[in-house]
DNA sequence: GCCAACGTTGGC
DNA sequence: GCCAACGTTGGC
């Protein structure tokens, strides 16, 4: 089992939207860090949804339904996407800015690499978040 | 709206 | 293969 987290804007595609089609497509991502990441999810994995530009916040936990194929929007076959389908909203949404002054996240992939839109969460930042979510 | 970070493109 | 120019992302 591994944890991922992957980024959208809310204006674009909020949690709402995802979870009201109950299961979706993520496509779209156009770089290849990203893409790899999409390729390394297995179905189950677990997977945030985090709210870039407006709210800056983890909202959702989502998970892998389908593993990565080509991507159906484009013919260029460097590209991937993978399905996912919404498992719960979080309690407590946890903030950018939690996530920064919490001592336990320091290292987050969100933090590092600001600009990454599909990344991996290590499992004691998986459970550190759902500790601060009130999930636990 | 600005700007830092960073990826991509293209000239040499 | 280097690097300047340019575009995009995303936080502030």
């Amino acid at each position: 089992m591994n944890y991922w987290l992957v980024k959208s804007e809310p204006d674009t595609y909020s949690w709402d939207f995802f979870v009201s089609k109950g299961r979706d497509i993520w496509d779209g991502v156009r770089n290849y860090q990203a893409r790899n990441n999409l390729k390394a999810m297995s179905e189950n994995d677990l997977v945030f949804f985090y709210h870039s530009n407006k709210g800056m916040e983890i909202v959702g936990l989502a998970k892998v339904v389908k593993e990565s194929y080509q991507d159906p929007t484009t013919e260029d076959p460097r590209w991937v996407v993978v399905e996912l389908a919404p498992v719960k909203k979080l309690a407590e949404p946890v903030s950018l800015t939690k996530i920064k002054t919490d001592p336990n996240l320091s290292d987050i992939s969100l933090l590092k690499q600001s600009r990454l839109s599909v990344m991996p969460i290590k499992p004691e930042e998986f459970d550190r978040i759902m500790y601060l979510a009130n999930e636990v």
